[in-house]
DNA sequence: GAGAGCGCGGTTTTT
DNA sequence: CCGCGCTCTC
């Protein structure tokens, strides 16, 4: 298997530096690259190879990743190389998972229970705060959960080095560890970290457990932290061969003490380590590439390496100004609306991803989103298994399965009601804890008159307790004990039973008369997702690990606890990209959840002081790395914004995130023409075919701007810096006086032309904004844009993985094989360095070279090669019939037959004013059905529905004036969903 | 002792 | 801007 002809072995998707590290031999690889390189590319075929050339079983391998959506990824991956049957056997997740696999096989071994269940992030937090309380110790629960899960997480790093520290250790915290763990112990859970924690243990003292692996590989290695590494390390203690893959800029995880050092001590732990580096971006645009080494190059401690851009230069990215963070909303979406529309068809909303620093910045935007009917998916942020009616529902599963589960049982006692207050329930468990007993069984107990509980409880509650909650909980638990795969639906049985006995629905109608339709929709789509659970990890064995001859394993057929365990380590976001392929979402993440993905269009809002790097990051090296991910996610299209003012109140002013205030000037300032050049580029770099501009042309309605010229792109008006609110509207409108922040000196650099604000036409345009662009039929409305782009765009376009397009055109460096580009500065490991001292900038002046031949080689060649015709879009630029008069009325002009339902909207071509009750008539009348003609077919179509107005409850969002429907509505809470669902067969 | 009402601080990112 | 903890009433 050393020669190895690439063209028979199906490697033919690799470059040469990756196909070195797919086929090498060394037992272990450490393959280091840039962003969009095609590192998961490379270790999925590394699997692949090591299977079909490397004579493995798939069951002797390991994969671990760091997030659920990467694992699933990867899974889908190898999935399509080797079919689900070899993909199966495979041990593939992230290492929480893989963890608690093995526990739940081996853990009897030490001694641990095998039921256990998995506490989550809030139990762990309640616990930590209840025992600091009890305790009166004077520490803040955050905090000792923060340091109890770092003191975890470091493994077996920190214990020879540092005693000195360890004197020094509050003692209040001890205390509260071991309180914390103790209480773990009592209940039979782990935490998130306790999972790591207990299978290092495991295979430490029975490595037999995983004499059969092979070979273990890990993605996103960077991200790793001490007890991961350990882990590591001892899943491939039998034969020693580890694959990782890795990018030092993208350690993004440091507060989870993920720990780049990791990187060094393999090289020091495996010296026969064969290093590759992976130099070509395949992702992005070169201006992209740019801007993104000059955010991380900031950093003048990091690794460099080098980054060759492979794409031509394409839009310059986007720095743009906005007034408020509503303004920032707006804007993104009309960008979207812009650039779906001006691309005819080539760029839908799937591939437009809007990624923020912290989930709580998304409230503008999705409002922005949702007035516009732009369909959207919010990933990460607010769990949908954190929504109260969902939690309670989890809570009765987790007392069915583990009635030893004191703090599950203590918020069930009371919910629904049974009029057992706090106090009571306190008491109870006091007494419990006392009594060494169970909470669960003080209460059996005593209702049993068996043993007549201290707390006092009055006989009627004593009667709904017994009735309501025991009753129901045990005979539930009966009936999961004898539940098992061949009988598939039980769990969906169990669930609506539950639901049913508990009169949930009433219980809903009665507790929350507001929005209950909507809690008992989430009830019945959790139902539904136990659904999907039975059939994609019910019966295959989606969980099993290979029986090691010799080594027994414990059965783990318990369906309720697996679907527990699912819930609590695959609580992020699913994509079901098949359902999902029928309604195109514009996906929202944070930064965080959008590592590994790409996008051919990225916006990242509020790159502003506090949000980038956040007020309370410690270390902020790692929020530029943060940026630079953020960035490095686009394909073509990369937008940075940033209000001038907070949120919060007029006169807090916001500053420019200095992780790229000293590039202003490099960006532009507003959002690109989308000329044929720019519409050809971006072709190329996404392998689509560019739409004629016949096609593009016929779809564009009157009225519409091809220019990001809505807004203003200097809002900064200091002499009026409080008509922020009321929209005064003079300050908008006048004349820029330009680059006069505090920034920088943009300069206005290059050629892009700074077109002057017309105050008319900033200002009916800015005001008419909200109307406009949520009314205009068939513009805005999902259904007739995706008529629209469905005739047009009709070809595959596949956003994912890309099979490296520019085979041609991407020169392979010749000594690829050189490391020197990677680390240039050795820590402290005396083992054989590369090439050791390389000048530092070597590898930037390396870049900088090859990115100038490569331009002089591209830009010009490119274009005219494949699409001789340079600039005819003049004619498209000038299609701007807005420029005129903006007010009058357009005669909207459907753009396809939109069938027999074509939507007008109802608006009045005043400008609209605060809602006053009359006018909100007048809007009543207008249909609020956008999502009418949206399919309904997934859950993330729900997501969205929830953003809606609901008929009848709400008057539509999209009519008003948006700062008095902020205020009026509670904010919706965007249903963060998350569908266990594999890829079902 | 249960529940409704008001005031205050506070929450980054994920398994 | 949202859950909490505190107070007051039943």
């Amino acid at each position: 298997m050393s020669t190895t002809n690439p063209e028979t072995t199906g490697l033919k998707s690799l470059n040469k530096a990756q196909c070195r590290a797919v086929t090498s031999n060394a037992p272990t690889v450490a393959i280091l690259a840039g962003p969009g390189s095609g590192k998961t590319h490379t270790l999925m075929s590394r699997v692949v190879w090591l299977i079909q050339q490397g004579g493995y079983q798939p069951t002797d391998i390991i994969v671990a990743t760091f997030t659920v959506k990467a694992a699933r990824e990867m899974k889908e991956r190898i999935r399509k190389a080797l079919g689900q049957e070899l993909e199966k056997k495979i041990v593939l997740g992230t290492f929480h998972s893989i963890a608690r696999r093995y526990l739940a096989k081996y853990g009897g071994r030490i001694g641990l229970d095998s039921k256990f269940g998995i506490a989550d992030d809030g139990d762990s937090r309640a616990i930590i705060q209840r025992i600091c309380k009890r305790l009166d110790l004077q520490i803040e629960p955050s905090h000792a959960k923060l340091w109890i899960s770092k003191r975890k997480a470091k493994g077996s790093t920190s214990t020879p080095a540092q005693n000195g520290k360890q004197l020094k250790e509050n003692p209040a915290l001890v205390t509260c560890f071991q309180g914390y763990q103790d209480h773990l112990a009592r209940s039979n859970l782990l935490d998130y970290d306790d999972l790591l924690v207990r299978s290092v243990e495991l295979l430490q003292n029975h490595p037999s457990c995983v004499s059969n692996v092979q070979a273990v590989l890990i993605d996103e290695y960077q991200d790793t932290n001490g007890i991961q590494y350990d882990l590591m390390k001892l899943f491939a203690q039998a034969r020693q061969r580890i694959t990782i893959v890795g990018d030092p800029d993208q350690s993004i995880y440091g507060w989870r003490s993920a720990e780049i050092r990791n990187l060094y001590r393999l090289l020091r732990d495996y010296p026969e380590t064969d290093e590759v580096s992976l130099e070509e971006n395949y992702r992005s645009s070169q201006s992209i590439l740019d801007i993104s080494l000059d955010v991380i190059q900031q950093d003048k401690k990091r690794y460099k390496k080098v980054l060759l851009p492979v794409h031509t230069k394409g839009a310059k990215p986007v720095l743009r100004k906005l007034k408020s963070s509503a303004a920032e909303g707006e804007w993104i979406v009309a960008e979207i609306r812009r650039a779906v529309m001006l691309f005819g068809g080539m760029l839908k909303h799937e591939d437009v991803a809007i990624l923020l620093r912290s989930a709580s910045l998304s409230r503008h935007v999705e409002s922005a989103l949702g007035k516009a009917g732009v369909a959207y998916r919010m990933i990460g942020g607010h769990k949908f298994y954190d929504r109260k009616e969902i939690k309670i529902v989890l809570d009765y599963l987790r007392v069915v399965y583990q009635p030893d589960n004191n703090d599950a049982v203590a918020r069930v006692i009371n919910a629904p009601r049974r009029g057992i207050g706090e106090a009571t329930i306190k008491s109870l468990l006091e007494e419990a804890e006392q009594a060494k007993m169970s909470l669960w069984s003080l209460l059996w107990r005593h209702c049993r008159g068996q043993r007549k509980a201290t707390t006092n409880i009055r006989a009627k509650m004593e009667q709904k307790l017994n009735t309501e909650l025991l009753r129901i909980v045990s005979t539930l638990r009966q009936r999961s004990e004898g539940m098992n795969e061949s009988s598939p639906l039980t769990l969906v049985g169990l669930i609506d039973d539950l639901v049913r006995q508990l009169n949930f629905k009433r219980y809903l109608e009665e507790e929350y008369v507001e929005d209950h339709e909507q809690r008992w929709a989430n009830v019945q789509e959790l139902v539904n997702l136990a659904g999907d659970f039975m059939r994609d990890f019910g019966k295959a064995d989606e969980e099993a690990l290979p029986e090691v001859e010799g080594v027994a394993q414990a059965k783990e057929d318990d369906l309720l606890g697996r679907l527990l365990a699912n819930v609590a380590l695959a609580s992020d976001a699913q994509k079901d990209d098949k359902e999902q392929g029928k309604s195109s979402l514009v996906t929202i993440s944070t930064i965080h959840a959008a590592k590994g993905l790409e996008w051919p269009v990225v916006f990242v809002p509020s790159v502003f002081t506090g949000s980038i790097p956040h007020s309370r990051a410690e270390d902020s090296d790692e929020e530029r790395r943060l940026l630079y991910v953020a960035m490095t996610r686009a394909q073509v299209l990369l937008y940075l914004s940033c209000p001038l003012y907070g949120s919060q109140g007029l006169s807090n002013k916001v500053e420019l995130s200095p992780f790229v205030a000293p590039f202003v000037g490099k960006f532009a300032q507003k959002g690109p023409s989308f000329d044929r050049p720019v519409v050809e580029g971006a072709a190329k770099i996404l392998g689509r075919g560019a739409p004629t501009e016949k096609a593009i042309f016929d779809k564009i309605p009157p009225m519409f701007s091809p220019e990001d010229d809505r807004f203003p792109i200097d809002p900064f008006d200091p002499k009026n810096p409080d008509g922020l609110e009321d929209d005064a509207d003079g300050h908008c409108a006048r004349a820029p006086k330009r680059q006069r922040t505090v920034y920088a000196n943009t300069g206005g650099g290059d050629g892009e032309e700074e077109r002057p604000w017309k105050p008319d036409y900033a200002t009916t345009m800015e005001k008419s904004s909200e109307f406009t662009m949520s009314s205009l039929p068939g513009f805005v409305s999902a259904g007739a844009h995706r008529a629209a782009t469905a005739a047009a765009g009709a070809q595959e376009t596949t956003t994912a993985t890309k099979q490296h397009p520019g085979t041609g055109t991407s020169r392979r460096r010749p000594d690829q094989r050189s490391l020197l580009g990677f680390v240039t500065k050795e820590p402290k490991t005396q083992h054989a360095p590369p090439p050791s001292k390389a000048p530092a900038d070597l590898s930037f002046t390396r870049y900088q070279a090859a990115a100038s031949r490569h331009a002089a080689k591209h830009a010009p060649a490119a274009t005219s090669i494949d699409l001789p015709r340079p600039a005819i879009d003049l004619a498209l630029t000038q299609h701007k019939l807005s420029t005129g008069p903006a007010l009058a009325r357009p005669n909207a002009p459907k753009p396809t037959d939109d069938g027999p339902r074509k939507r007008y909207a109802v608006f009045s071509s005043s400008p609209p004013r605060p809602a006053s009750p009359d006018e909100s008539d007048e809007k009543k009348a207008a249909p609020a059905e956008p999502e009418q003609s949206r399919p309904a077919a997934s859950f993330h179509t729900t997501t969205f529905m929830s953003a809606l107005p609901r008929a009848g409850v709400r008057r539509p969002v999209g009519m008003g004036p948006p700062p008095a429907m902020d205020r009026l509505r509670k904010p919706f809470k965007p249903l963060t969903i998350n569908r266990p669902k594999g890829p079902s067969g």
